[in-house]
DNA sequence: TAGTTTAACTTGTATAGACAAGTTATACAA
DNA sequence: TTGTATAACTTGTCTATACAAGTTAAACTA
């Protein structure tokens, strides 16, 4: 792994711990400590500012954000299981549906590929403390993703995506709504008394930019949270 | 302003005006282009990633992305001014509470400070299209933001911040949640036949990291939309 | 004492150079 | 024709240096 992004992960560990408390030490100081050059240090704070993690201040320091630590983000791209692993919440996932099927016209403006074009289609009910809250509709472009095992489904499509395939997942647009519960929302989920239901889309591409999938991801109100970290950006 | 900043801001414009269609130029290129360094360039180059108007991949080049023109990003800090003027959009704010008060225990929460401590509290509606749609609530340290007028809150705060007090915004934490609307949320908006607010909690900070702002904008679900960009971070 | 200057820190910006590593198209060989 | 090597591109990482600009605390001056 290339330097800085090691460095990163170290200073990362050290606020953790509460090894630094308010202040991290200055780049020179870094420098001497990692043994690198002020640049790759500032490379590695480039990226905990970006992330959150720290605030840099010009003549004085770089100072460490208190994160609410149980605040976890929700926001970036994470798979399900990494975040319920992460918060400890013990969930499963059932797969109501895994097939291979013809793009209809919605399906492929999703996906950005042509009508008839081959690609999964994948249905999941994610069930936490018993109630079913979250019903997740997923289409990837097969071309990219050619076979896409049961297992992968019920466990984690991320892991087996970069794991197995060997694939880089790089970015992706979210959108976020609150919308009327459908039949289907109704049919495979624990709605009883509620609503409506938080609707998210996202469009998720590779690191050479290619779209490879499209998520509906839709929740029950009253389980969903959003986390999120933002900068101002002048101009 | 600095240089990587204006190379940024015109590489913007370029992609905005489809003046590049699918790549940018090689950083090589760029940097004779600007006449800057290739070090200047990719600073330049890491903003544009930063904000999702470039996918880099490794020995090809710079991808556009195409962002969908109408998602403006909601995603970011941006004042609600900011937000209607670039979709012209026409909106009204009346203020229906702007006093100084001592912090109780909840708002000292809020804001990180003691109880008893001066702040501003602030109750703004927002009207668009004729309708009372979302529902502001702000409490402003005092000790950093000591005079708010109300010309200041009926236009832009962080237009008087930034431009009349000179106070640098950063960045800011937000949790996204949907609940039951209170008494007050039926008082003040018209929300007839909506059972639900979506509630957006804030807190902004300063450049040098000081909380100044705590803000709960409570919105009706038809109206809201959420869109944001987000990159993997691995490891 | 009180205020100001100065020196020694800090981070921010810009440059130049070297090498590693991924991609592509051409030239070459079987 | 087909496949392979190669050369010429691309971006990624790391270093070293120089100077600008903001902060702080000690030293100095009135």
């Amino acid at each position: 792994m290339q330097k800085y992004r090691k460095i990163y992960q170290d200073i990362v560990l050290k606020i953790m711990n509460r090894q630094w408390q308010h202040m991290l030490p200055s780049e020179h100081e870094l420098s001497q400590m990692y043994e690198a050059s002020r640049e790759t240090i500032r490379k590695a704070l480039a990226l905990l500012s970006q992330e959150g993690y720290i605030q840099k201040v010009h003549g004085k320091g770089s100072l460490i954000i208190e994160k609410q630590m149980l605040d976890f983000p929700v926001s970036g791209i994470v798979s399900f299981k990494e975040m319920m692993h992460k918060q400890g919440i013990e969930a499963t996932t059932s797969v109501e549906l895994l097939e291979q099927v013809q793009a209809d016209a919605y399906q492929a403006d999703c996906l950005d590929i042509s009508v008839g074009t081959s690609m999964w289609q994948l249905i999941r009910v994610r069930e936490i403390n018993g109630e079913k809250v979250i019903l997740d509709l997923d289409y990837l472009n097969q071309e990219i993703v050619e076979q896409l095992p049961m297992a992968a489904c019920q466990d984690s499509i991320y892991e087996y995506l970069e794991g197995q395939l060997g694939l880089g997942i790089s970015f992706a647009q979210k959108e976020i709504t609150v919308e009327n519960p459908t039949a289907h929302d109704i049919q495979l989920l624990d709605m009883e008394g509620f609503s409506n239901v938080v609707v998210i889309r996202s469009k998720v591409y590779l690191e050479d930019a290619r779209l490879f999938q499209f998520t509906e991801s839709r929740h029950r109100p009253d389980k969903f949270r959003f986390v999120d970290f933002a900068r101002r950006v002048h101009g």
